[in-house]
DNA sequence: TTTTATTTTCATAAGTTATTCACAAGTTAT
DNA sequence: ATAACTTGTGAATAACTTATGAAAATAAAA
């Protein structure tokens, strides 16, 4: 069961949080003190943790540092309105992901989520996945088509991964838009059709003759390669 | 057909609602008043509620308290913009989802769709429909027959699960355009017919020769299909 | 068999959804 | 500071899906 430890001093957002994520399957682990905090961490590491900025003792960035020294556990910042700037020295920080309060509940959900696929798909054992005629290293961030270097953009990659990870899948576009941006989309949003019909592109393909990226009409995207073997 | 529970003390969106969810293909019921609605609950139960948090005897937080005693069905709260200002307010009490006013039709549609998408797919424990010789695979959205992929349109693929899932039952027309369109029936309505006449040719058979749709004269059609097992 | 009712199919139009393009705004590198 | 690169947006276009009405085919009834 993923567990995910809460800091933050506000007695009645623990509560919700807690409440919350415990009916969405996660295991929760609250602390209102930054040092009771970091000591559990000595004793088991969580999958994600949510961390206020603003809390007596030591702030959020003191502890995101102290976290970081010792451990490379996904972070998810949460802070009051308004203070756009901590959001540049929280990511600088290393922070995964910044959420301002009051947040929706849906946002933090797809947020946790997609920081853990991220994660999860970062620790997987394979570094290389093979495909027909396409290799994708991870560490590398290379993606070699037909024994070409194919040159993409980050959130190209990360397209490419996510689509090569569910493969043969159906992703619908709230799926692609929540993993690939993290965030909810407002109005019908064409950001995805876009990414995928340049990544088609760089990828040699054509919606009329497609490799890899398959449309489905009314719902969203398939990836189909069968992996290869050597 | 899927049914809507609108509870909301504002007339014109209510109508609103009602009206705009029907013509995509929803039944819509309407309670201006929370104890109504919840006394409604006891004789049917939705397969969604949206409710609005503000609202005359009992607002909405207590009402949602109150379903979720006896039920688990997807709420999507609806609230005026500034209403939540400093609270992390759907987080309280397991709404699904939360949706501030104004907020866009498209939107609110394609919400009610994700989540009812999550609740069936949670509901449906098979993934995989195999028949003789026939295989419908609900996450790859593929349909195969004889070991060739046929490529259905989403509706009719929807179709084809309706038929799958209530095999060897005689489906009369009222009872597929509603659940296939959601519309009321209409005496000279042939788009059923149509449908089934495209499914029947991509599955390769004719009315004379029919493998898995049976035609019952005067009243629908029969899905005919053994089983499969391995 | 003839008549009537029902179903199937087709072409087409209308409606949706997807793709692409050019451009602007934002980033990063030089 | 400038250039090169990314990425989101809106608009135009293309592709796809689906409803409709009419005609053809089939089944049932007389």
């Amino acid at each position: 069961m993923t567990t995910i430890l809460i800091i933050d001093d506000d007695n009645e957002l623990t509560e919700l949080l807690d409440e919350f994520l415990s009916e969405h399957k996660f295991k929760t682990k609250v602390f209102h003190n930054p040092m009771e905090a970091l000591n559990s961490l000595k004793a088991s590491v969580p999958d994600l943790i949510l961390l206020d900025i603003m809390m007596p003792e030591m702030d959020g960035f003191q502890l995101l540092r102290k976290i970081r020294e010792t451990l490379d556990v996904p972070v998810i910042m949460l802070t009051a309105k308004g203070e756009v700037s901590d959001k540049v020295v929280g990511l600088e920080l290393g922070a995964d992901d910044y959420l301002a309060k009051p947040f929706e509940p849906r946002e933090l959900l797809a947020r946790i989520q997609s920081i853990l696929r991220r994660v999860n798909s970062k620790n997987s054992m394979v570094d290389i996945l093979n495909f027909e005629s396409l290799d994708i290293n991870k560490i590398k961030e290379e993606v070699v088509l037909d024994g070409k270097t194919v040159s993409l953009s980050t959130s190209e990659f990360e397209a490419l991964l996510l689509f090569a990870n569910n493969s043969n899948k159906v992703l619908d576009r709230e799926f692609l838009v929540e993993n690939l941006r993290g965030i909810t989309w407002q109005t019908y949003d064409r950001s995805v059709d876009v990414l995928v019909s340049r990544l088609r592109n760089k990828l040699g393909e054509t919606p009329a003759r497609t490799r890899f990226i398959k449309t489905i009409h009314g719902v969203g995207y398939k990836f189909i390669a069968t992996p290869y073997k050597k």
